[in-house]
DNA sequence: CGATCCCGCCAGTAG
DNA sequence: CTACTGGCGGGATCG
């Protein structure tokens, strides 16, 4: 047979697809790799090489998947491994915490009518729309892709907004709102965060009945305090918009028909169980049930795993079996710099 | 074209 | 200091 590991022939632009390297398809790989009996601790320089990727990707995904409680970090290079149990304990608490913070910031807004908070930063006016939540993001690891991680989901499990757009979901949040380049680096990262979330089935992309523009849509369900750890089941049976507690207030949209319009085939995962659980939260473009030696399917950076049955072009689909074999050459090495330290 | 979002430079942080 | 982290935004791709 031949090698159907990539090669350098990747370097040929015919060949090569920005697809194939995503950060979602990355997650995907990474949860396939890693979500197994026996997996402990994960070390990132290993993660790398098995998935093909630089250094450098391993910590966008793991980031995000470390606030929905995937993975921990344990210490340098190393994480843990949690497993998709740990996502309704995880949004819990973002809940728990984004509700709180709603709260504190309702209370500043009133009574910062005409006070100007610190804000520590050099810019960082007033939110038109959520004052600046209490917890000053000044420094580095505060506003990190983590925290916008955790302040996207929040927008989804404190408010009753059910599909979102990228755009309005980086002005809502804490932050320069008004700021054009802030905003635009804000969104950028919204779609790498949107993308691994998506991988996990936390979200799905679709596109806004009004609007006509590509949107997403929160597929977790509710979190809820009580029976600590587990999601609010009755809430998350089918896809609910009707929140109690209110909006991060859109400015625009009128979510006029709160409930989708052409969105079906993929209804809420339903939790309860711990396998119904990992079966739903499984990354998506699993099609096996819950076993599967993971041995067979498709797997490396140029694998094109097709999220949607839009698999139109059928381009070069590329398989690799051997999940172990997958690392050295795989990289088009455009010219070989960013070699690792 | 505008929407997406990969890539890797290099500043900040941990050890 | 070195190695690990991970903002950040240029610019290649996609649709």
């Amino acid at each position: 047979m031949s090698s159907s590991v990539p090669q350098e022939s990747d370097f040929n632009p015919q060949i090569y697809s920005r697809k194939d390297k995503s950060l979602g398809l990355l997650s995907s790989n990474f949860l396939k790799l890693y979500n197994r009996e026996g997996v402990g601790t994960i070390g990132l320089d290993d993660a790398a090489s098995r998935l093909g990727v630089q250094r450098r990707r391993m910590y966008d995904v793991v980031n995000i998947l470390e606030s929905v409680g995937i993975v921990a970090r344990k210490g340098k290079n190393i994480y843990l491994w949690k497993g998709f149990r740990e996502i309704p304990r995880a949004l819990n608490e973002l809940k728990e915490e984004g509700m709180r913070e709603k709260v504190d910031a309702a209370y500043c807004r009133s009574a910062e009518a005409s006070k100007n908070k610190e804000t520590g930063g050099s810019e960082t006016q007033t939110d038109p729309l959520v004052p600046s939540l209490p917890k000053a993001d000044s420094c580095r690891r505060d506003k990190s892709m983590a925290l916008l991680t955790e302040n996207f989901i929040k927008l989804f499990l404190c408010s009753d907004v059910g599909i979102l757009l990228l755009e309005d979901a980086a002005k809502i949040m804490p932050g320069d709102a008004q700021n054009p380049t802030a905003l635009r680096t804000k969104v950028r990262r919204l779609y790498d965060i949107a993308n691994v979330l998506s991988s996990i089935n936390l979200i799905e992309k679709t596109n806004h009945p009004e609007y006509r523009k590509t949107a997403y849509r929160w597929l977790g369900g509710k979190a809820s305090r009580e029976s600590d750890g587990s999601l609010d089941q009755s809430a998350s049976r089918k896809r609910v918009f009707g929140a109690e507690i209110t909006n991060y207030s859109l400015k625009r949209k009128k979510t006029d028909s709160s409930m989708d319009s052409q969105s079906h085939e993929k209804i809420m995962p339903v939790y309860g169980k711990q396998d119904e659980l990992e079966n739903e939260y499984r990354c998506k473009t699993l099609e096996h049930p819950l076993k599967s030696s993971s041995k067979a399917i498709d797997f490396g950076p140029f694998a094109p795993v097709k999220f949607r049955r839009e698999d139109q072009e059928n381009r070069h689909m590329r398989q690799v079996h051997d999940v172990d074999t997958m690392s050295s050459k795989y990289r088009p090495e455009y010219h070989n710099r960013g070699t690792q330290l």
